[in-house]
RNA sequence: GCCGGUGUAGCUCAGUCGGUAGAGCGGCAGUUUUGUAAACUGCGGGUCGCAGGUUCGAUUCCUGUCGCCGGCUCCA
């Protein structure tokens, strides 16, 4: 038999014979790269290390260093994972293990459910097997042979997914004697090469993510190269658990969630009502700066508004419930379009009058069913910066570029850098779930596209994921500690305007139909809070400070000075705390310090005899002395400047 | 809504194999006048989420229910 022309990336040619692997010829190259080496890649297919390469081919041999690799790694590991389940419960039937962001899970179905202490059971058992160096090997079966095989085996999901998905013939993976699974595979070459990972919760999940399906148990893990990568992982993790607004929201005393009143239903105290206050105030300047106008609509709105908007039909079972009243039956507003589509329509518009952009701090009410709710970031009652733009055709795209460009301002006052857009098309309609006339599909789209590229802006667009009304943009930001939140939306809607006979009259003194865009920047009003929360971990700007400046008087014997600098702070709008109490300075810094009030002034006897203050700043520690006006200058500026630090 | 976990003082948590509970911090009172992250002493404070059941007796066991936590589904 003739050998194999193996064409590496560097271009040089290796001529080896029929049924060597990719692992040989790395071995052959260096043992170095035959170490690092986890995946192969076979005219741009991915392949086991040990497959045998058949005919002449390129490839690859892909390390960690490489994103694919990793995933084939996290993947070998989940079935590591479940051969050590399978020798522990022998009874559990397998489904899926696919590796995901950070890991990997194991859908499992048995009869009783898994225990943190199986958990760890299952990882000592992972650990065992990964010592012993078991061989993953594919092997190729027909698929009516694999169907009785498994049927055998009772493992009723696996038959179906053959029966469903698999080739005929189709690959299968053993992992040492006794393990085997229906998989596509690749794999590494054997579980010496899985170093690091950690099991770390299991939780419920319906079988193919369907909730009308059986509900398996899902064991989440996560798996890294490394065991340093791992401890960066798990210190991510850590670090996250810190920032949870949840939990600092409690500890800074600013919003609560109670009992009595209902789940997914905010309370912001004092404190976070004043960084509410700074959100809610920007954002209306920002509007009436950026040509909107505000406006306010009622929470309770007669039904049949909501059936012209078609409301209590398709979004019916994430409104609260009907309200008899007296004349009508009323429901609590899910959403503010069909308000500010009145106020549009309560009057003629002339195409002179157009752009009309209404904008407004809209509370809005969703039934969102219990098990959902989560802090600040999933309620049942939330505020969006909602407007809505009725426009002409000719104006769409100018709009598109408004909306972006105040999203991108909004981004950047509240200390975000980087962000991700999304356009979602509806892919020339081809699914058939949309409304609307073509070629607005078609003039939106390329408004969403041509905005982006005019603020130079990169999107990534993902075909079909409109809403059946019309093509959206989303803006997703990266916080502190690179997490990715869906922030800003903006949307066309081809429906309302429709339901609704808007128009307005044209140059030609006819009626036409605007266009109508939905839009809204922080989202929700109270998300985006929980959001900034976790990104400045509850060290504010102090712009944003519920307390901005706390005086501390270390004796008693300077109160009276403390007390003119803190009147003098107030009258220049600063929000200070004074601490009078007869406590040790260094017990009033260490209140101000857990409080992450940004500024502490330290008053003693020589400061206030000098008209002066000792400035420590919450991270940069002591500042040391200046004269009050001096300070008073400088953080009066720095809040002016809304700094981000 | 579903699966699992969980609910003890304002907060963080311990405890009771069934005999109505304890710490630290916080609060209050007093003492301490203090120089850049926690002074000292004392005192209060809990129908052990809620409702049933079992029991002589339940915070503890059982059932139901509500909230919260981790997920699934859905989503701003």
């Amino acid at each position: 038999m003739s050998s194999l022309q193996v064409t590496l990336p560097d271009g040089s040619v290796k001529s080896v014979a029929p049924g060597t692997s990719a692992l040989d010829i790395a071995t052959g190259i260096s043992p170095r790269l035959a170490d690092a080496a986890i995946v192969a890649k076979v005219d741009g297919q991915l392949y086991d290390l040990t497959r045998p390469l058949e005919a002449d081919c390129t490839l690859q041999i892909l390390t960690t260093k490489d994103p694919e690799a990793l995933e084939v790694y996290r993947h070998s590991a989940a079935h590591l994972c479940a051969a050590a389940v399978l020798e522990l419960f022998p009874e559990t039937k397998l489904g899926i293990g696919p590796p995901i962001e950070n890991g990997f899970y194991y859908d499992f179905d048995r009869p009783t459910h898994f225990t943190p202490e199986d958990l760890e059971r299952i990882e000592a058992k992972m650990n065992e097997l990964q010592a012993k160096a078991l061989t993953f090997e594919r092997r190729l079966i027909g698929k009516q042979e694999g169907i009785e095989k498994y049927t055998a085996m009772n493992e009723p999901m696996k038959v179906e997914l053959i029966t469903e998905k698999a080739d005929d013939p189709f690959t299968e993976y053993t992992l040492g004697p006794d393990f085997i699974d229906f998989c596509r595979g690749p794999h590494v070459p054997n579980t010496s090469k899985i170093k690091a990972y950690k099991l770390l919760s299991v939780a419920g999940a319906y079988w193919k993510g369907d909730e009308k399906n059986k509900q398996l148990q899902r064991i989440y893990a996560t798996a890294w190269f490394t065991k340093k990568e791992l401890d960066d992982y798990l210190h991510k993790l850590e670090e996250a658990k810190k920032r949870d607004h949840r939990k600092i929201g409690k500890e800074l005393d600013l919003f609560s969630i109670q009992e009595l009143a209902g789940p997914g239903l905010i309370f912001f105290h004092p404190k976070g009502g004043i960084i509410r206050k700074q959100l809610e105030d920007w954002m209306r300047d920002a509007y009436l700066k950026r040509g909107y106008s505000l406006v306010y609509t009622p929470h309770v709105m007669r039904r049949d508004l909501w059936k012209t908007s078609g409301h209590a039909n398709f979004y019916s079972e994430n409104m609260f419930s009907v309200m008899e009243l007296d004349d009508a039956e009323y429901q609590l507003k899910p959403m503010n379009c069909p308000g500010h589509i009145l106020i549009y329509k309560d009057g003629q518009h002339s195409y002179r009058d157009l752009p009309v952009r209404l904008g407004e701090l809209g509370t809005v009410y969703r039934y969102e069913r219990s098990g959902t709710m989560h802090g600040l970031l999933r309620v049942r009652g939330f505020t969006q910066d909602d407007a809505h733009i009725f426009c002409m055709p000719s104006q769409i795209e100018d709009e598109i570029v408004n909306c972006l460009d105040f999203a991108k301002d909004t981004l950047n006052t509240f200390g975000f850098t980087q962000y991700k857009a999304e356009i979602s098309t509806w892919d020339n309609g081809a699914s058939g779930k949309y409304d609307g006339e073509p070629e607005m599909w078609h003039l939106a789209e390329g408004a969403l596209r041509k905005a982006c590229d005019r603020l130079g802006i990169e999107a990534t667009v993902i075909p079909d994921e409109a809403a059946f009304y019309g093509p959206k943009i989303d803006v997703k930001l990266v916080d502190a500690i690179g997490r990715l939140w869906q922030l800003s939306t903006v949307q066309f809607d081809f429906t309302l305007p429709k339901r609704f006979e808007l128009e307005y009259t044209g140059e030609d003194g006819k009626k036409h139909q605007p266009y109508m865009v939905h839009r809204a920047l922080f989202g929700s009003v109270e998300r985006f809070f929980g959001i900034l929360v976790e990104h400045y971990a509850g060290a504010f700007p102090t712009w944003l400070a519920p307390v901005q400046v706390a005086v501390l008087p270390i004796t008693s014997g300077q109160n009276e000075y403390a007390q003119t600098v803190v009147d003098k702070l107030k009258d220049a709008g600063v929000r200070v705390h004074f601490d009078a109490r007869p406590e040790k300075v260094n017990f009033k810094i260490r209140e101000a310090q857990v409080q992450q009030i940004p500024y502490m002034l330290v008053i003693g006897g020589r400061e206030a005899e000098a008209g002066k203050v000792s400035v420590r700043h919450r991270r940069k520690a002591d500042l040391g002395v200046v004269p009050f006006e001096e300070f008073l200058a400088m953080v009066t500026a720095e809040i002016a400047s809304k700094a981000t630090e």
